[in-house]
Parts: structure tokens; C-alpha cells; sequence
DNA sequence: CCGAGATACTTTATATCTAAATTATTTAGA
DNA sequence: TCTAAATAATTTAGATATAAAGTATCTCGG
């Protein structure tokens, strides 16, 4: 069949550079994400949304509409409402009302919530720096300019 | 930079170096899937998970077996359970009994599901150049290079 | 001031995804 | 041989994700 072969030999010429770089950024992203889960789960008894929206609230201590967090997380508004749910229920996050606008929540992390997710960013960092150790550090920082151009060229063209 | 004087706040950045690089790798992963789950379900209505395990078995004509193709989508097996059903459900696919050994299913893609996947890959591989088109393609080289490296490491990180 | 449209959030239906339990079959060791 | 362990796939329960519809509130032009 031809579509099998052309794959094959498209995937190592030169013109296919971005397709198999893509598959590759979205294996080193998925063995990652999958060790962190796992690690979360195990040592936390926690999730990875649940992680990330705690960061995110964690960088913002005057708090987050709902639909901030969804902007910043890359995630619908409907995902968001499940995820504060949960965290809701567990007390490490509330909503607050926003007296100017009765439409809004401002979603903070509580005190525990605080303490709890300072415990985990540490656990979390060091998950991370063993990961990329492989890496030397120069490699590393280029990788990282590369991706920041990356980035910026998606925000403009995926908006 | 010179040396004396950005050494004391460089110090604490460098720490951070590679929690930040995961974080934008994230990201770029993230925008690009939104992309391209978006633009597959409205020009093909399908989904990333059942365009990746055709492409998985377009590149394996002789069948994978549903552990197989777990382990090369990086997901658990109950979940190419049920993208196996739908696929099957479509005609897309099909599973075949392997004599050898009873537990084992062979997927394989039919007629029509080769004939489709074909189309979709071809416009699939449009959109990530696309996505890509602001990165010079020495760049691009030079990333694949450094994600291949990552990979590697990560194999051996997580397994 | 008031109604149309915009905005913020939730709800619903459905698809993925995991971890863990279950079923069926094969393999290995006493 | 025969059975305990291992392996392949499925099922289950629950979390996370989307798109689209629904509810409540706000904004703004007339």
C-alpha cells in the first residue's frame, strides 16, 4: 500500500522535520505528565489539574475568576467548575463573591491549601530537575529559548 | 553576561531552569493539541486518540496487538479498549483472532479506514507545518535533537 | 430606563483516561 | 501432569476533558 510506505520514507526526509518533531514533543510531554501523575498520586494522593490549578492560584494570591484559570490552563470553563469543585470540597480552595460583579468568582487557595501545595512544589521541582538531569544545563536553556519562540508563534496563530 | 555580578540571581533562575522548561513544553503541547483536536473534529469529526491509533496501525500493516499499541500511545489498556470499539464500530478497523494464542487480538485497519487516514494524514501533517512555520528549520533540527536526547533519558527515567 | 446582546459560570452528554478488579488463556515449575 | 503465576484483554468506578446549551448578571445604545 502506498500510504504505508510513503509514511515511512516521509517521516525520514527532510521535509517532514516539524511532523516528527511534533510526535516527539508530545512523547517526552506524555512520559512526563505520566510519571508526575503517578508520583502525585502516590506521594500526595492527588491529581495533576488539581496541581496545576493550585500553581496557578498560587502565583496569583489576590485569586482567579473562574475564567482566568481556564484561559491560563488551556482548559474549557466546564473543566474548571469540576476541578474547583473537587478542590472546594477538600478546603484547600474557595470561592470568594466579587461584590462589583455578582457573574464572578475569585478562586483562592486557603490556608491549608497553601501549605499543602508549598509541600507538593517541592516534592514536584525535584521530580522535574531529576527528569531533564540528562540535560546539561546550557542544552537545557537553549531547548528553552527555542520553545519560548515556539510559543509565541502558537498564541498567534492558534487565537 | 559577564560573570561577577549576575552570578548571586542567575543562581536562583538556573535552579529553576528546568521547571520552567517543562512548563513551556507543556504549554506548547497543549496549544498545538487544542489545534489540532479542533481542526479534526470539524473537517474529519474524529478525535486525536482515534486519529493516533490509526496512525499507529498505518505504520505497523501487519497488526499490533491492543498491548502494543498501549505501550506505543503511552496509555493504560483499558483505554485502547474503547478507542478499539469505536474505530470497530466505524469500520474502521478490525480485530483479528490470533490462532497462536487465544488471549490476543490483532487490530488492524480495513480498506476504508486506510483510505481515510490517508486523507486526514496528509492535511494532519498541513497543520503542523503550519504551526511550526516560525521556527527556521535549522532550529527545528537542532530541538529535535535535544527532545530525542530527553526522550531517551526519560525511557530510562520512568521505566 | 430598558431590552438585546455580551459575559461568567454551570450543567449536560459524551469521549478519554487511570487504577484496580475480573475473565480467559498461556506458561512454568514441582 | 497439573496447578500457580503470568499475561492479554475487558470491565468498573471515578476524574478530567470537550462542545453546546442553560442560567444569571451585566453593559450599552436608544
Amino acid at each position: 500500500m502506498s500510504a504505508a510506505v510513503g509514511m515511512d520514507t516521509r517521516l525520514t526526509d527532510d521535509d517532514h522535520e516539524s511532523l516528527r518533531l511534533w510526535l516527539k514533543l508530545l512523547t517526552c510531554s506524555h512520559l512526563i505528565e505520566n510519571h508526575v501523575r503517578k508520583a502525585l498520586a502516590v506521594q500526595f494522593k492527588t491529581t495533576q489539574p488539581r496541581f496545576d490549578l493550585m500553581a496557578q492560584l498560587e502565583r496569583a494570591p489576590q485569586g482567579l475568576q473562574m475564567g482566568e484559570l481556564s484561559r491560563r490552563m488551556l482548559v474549557t470553563g466546564g473543566n474548571i467548575t469540576g476541578i474547583v469543585d473537587q478542590l472546594e470540597r477538600a478546603g484547600l480552595i474557595v470561592r470568594t463573591e466579587d461584590s462589583a460583579d455578582r457573574r464572578v468568582y475569585l478562586v483562592k487557595l486557603t490556608k491549608e491549601g497553601r501549605r499543602q501545595f508549598g509541600q507538593m512544589a517541592v516534592e514536584h521541582e525535584s521530580w522535574i530537575v531529576k527528569l531533564f538531569s540528562g540535560i546539561p544545563k546550557r542544552e537545557q536553556r537553549v531547548l528553552n529559548e527555542s520553545l519560548s519562540r515556539l510559543r509565541v508563534q502558537l498564541t498567534q496563530e492558534t487565537s
